[in-house]
DNA sequence: CCAGTATATCATGTTATAATCATATGTCCA
DNA sequence: TGGACATATGATTATAACATGATATACTGG
């Protein structure tokens, strides 16, 4: 495992290693959702989670669309849905 | 998900959130290594890398064994494994 | 064009986390 | 017991990350 890796590797986890962040992907596990819905779903204020948001599609979390004055934000990969939820296995075995 | 859940699992990804602690993952995969031993596998600092492993250990991400004049750190669940596995997947999806 | 709604960004204060150096604790053996 | 080796801890500093409030940009309907 190269060094620059593993430094990617670890920047994806940190991604995941902030509540309101979690909050954010359970919000949008299942559709796309606008962010003004985000924001109502994870008790948020507008400026911080449009900065969550902004970093977790930066850095492929997830996709972004704007349509009409909205902007939609969903999952990239649903892969990393079981990344949490084989975390959250390990957590009680 | 409660939020308590939410943020023992967000603390769990945060530890993983760290390259170096990843290294150090890496190098007890298969067997548990002495504090010295893991050390120069990870190339950090003794105090450094001690508590790194501290932190894991408290975490209980590894177990600690103390043998002889030296402590043995192992891997507590070879499940985060999976984890990192499925992370470092996910990155190229 | 204006008002209103939706989203993003900027500046700032604060907290959290990591690295380092020095030092302490503990264990073994001569 | 004293000295060498292994590990842990405390204090300090540096840096990264988050939350907030104010403001800017962009779109839409009237």
């Amino acid at each position: 495992m190269t060094l620059d890796e593993l430094d990617r590797i670890a920047l994806q986890f940190r991604l995941l290693g902030e509540p309101l962040r979690l909050k954010i992907l359970e919000a949008v596990c299942d559709r796309p959702r606008a962010v003004n819905d985000i924001v109502a779903a994870v008790g948020a204020t507008q400026a911080n989670a449009s900065k969550h948001l902004s970093l977790m599609a930066a850095a492929g979390l997830l996709s972004r669309e704007k349509r009409g004055q909205s902007v939609y934000y969903g999952l990239k990969n649903p892969l990393i849905l079981r990344v949490c939820a084989l975390m959250h296995a390990q957590l009680k075995g």
